[in-house]
DNA sequence: GCTTATAAATGAGTTTTATTCATCAGTATT
DNA sequence: AATACTGATGAATAAAACTCATTTATAAGC
């Protein structure tokens, strides 16, 4: 029998920072090595730990991937809300929510990738955090068309629940052949398009529905503008 | 060292025979284990052959998956066509394709998850004979609508394959909470609501009024100064 | 300062599965 | 009948997720 061997020297940290450095540590394999070819041992050796350590915090790889995911999530929905708040008018309100998703995903193809494949396709997914969080983000898709159909702009014969799925259905198609690496999308771009076709098909009906909504949206745009330019304090004045 | 143990009576087939069976039962096993919790073993037991066997045939469980789906795609597509060209009129049309989309996956959820789940993800998708198969059955679509922009129904600057990505993505979001095992859907239903959304929103606009072309022309300038004097998010700099 | 309780961390297993390979044995060919 | 061919076997290998008995840094109580 040998004897130990001398282990290295051991630092302790509090939960919360080997958490935090693991899920960092998770974060960076996962994006480049993807869910199946991220090995714990990877990740364990990136965060400066032995595998077992993480086991102490999560119950199982797929527990880790999803505080990665919540993390990110977290992350994005903070500064949505003010941006939000900002816009005025129906159609620049979706306008946003569209090429806000498609930002996202075309900053993180590899995270956005691995929610589709690996998060979304769980019979779990409903208990999951981010399913919360995706339910929060929604909500405010939802938001914006209501508003629509109130102000009239909008069909009200138009289940709420179809909008969405149209939207983040077409971004998602629409992104798929980015998200296996093949070429390129402008987030801009396709938010137009999308928007465009959405709005559209929501819109009343009626010879000058187009014209209408349209001059409902600037007449947001023009008072939101003009209020600016007769307060010009500091903030518009960088604006500008 | 023991005597060789006793072989069970080996059955020999032809390679054709033997490949029908092992992906036929692989079809079994996946859809009711997923892909990750379908073992080889599993597969091989139902087979009535031996695990090394089945790599004879295929080179990984991947290859055998993407056989099993490239044999119902197969299936899938025989009827399609010859019923699709009894159906007469843009508007029908495309609700056939649509509901029968909704019909694939609500007859087959099992499977319809794992194509999105395994197979559309992986790098290697535009190689994979299931891609192909795809593409046949957009190319379809896309012909339906073109065909409505030559006989006047549909307006003539969308682009096509936002028309492709949004009836797909839509029905795919659609159908998620189905297929992961959360209640049921009508395709019926699901397709005329698609459909209904689709087709307004592809449709030529009603005839203008009088004098609207001015002041649609107007709005259009104040648009493109509302734009840059927001210009504080990234969404309207672009009019920059 | 010393003892002791607590929990962070280790690293050597265990288990589960896909995958490989040397060998065997029906079947067809000469 | 001898030979080549190839379907089939099953034991072995390998890779990775996951477990656990043990060790030890840190903090709390005396």
């Amino acid at each position: 029998m040998g004897m130990p061997l001398a282990r290295s020297p051991v630092f302790r940290l509090s939960r919360e920072r080997r958490v935090a450095d693991i899920v960092a540590a998770a974060r960076c394999v996962f994006e480049d090595k993807g869910y199946d070819d991220a090995l714990i041992s990877d990740i364990a050796a990136r965060a400066d730990v032995v595998e077992g350590t993480i086991y102490r915090y999560f119950e199982n790889k797929r527990a880790l991937f999803a505080s990665v995911i919540e993390q990110w999530y977290g992350e994005m929905l903070l500064d949505h809300d003010e941006k939000l708040q900002e816009i005025r008018g129906t159609r620049n309100r979706l306008r946003f929510m569209i090429c806000r998703h498609l930002e996202a995903i075309h900053e993180q193809p590899a995270l956005s990738r691995l929610v589709f494949q690996v998060l979304r396709t769980g019979t779990d997914y409903r208990q999951t955090a981010v399913f919360e969080l995706n339910r929060a983000y929604t909500r405010k898709i939802v938001g914006i068309v209501k508003e629509g159909q109130v102000r009239g702009e909008f069909r009200s014969d138009i289940q709420l629940r179809l909008v969405r799925d149209i939207i983040y259905g077409c971004i998602e198609h629409q992104t798929w052949a980015f998200l296996r690496g093949e070429g390129d999308f402008s987030p801009d771009v396709a938010a137009d398009a999308i928007a465009e076709l959405v709005y559209r098909g929501l819109a009343m009906p009626g010879p000058d529905s187009h014209g209408h909504e349209r001059s409902l949206d600037l007449v947001d745009r023009l008072t939101h503008v003009a209020g600016r330019l007769e307060g010009l304090d500091g903030n518009a004045a960088r604006d500008l």
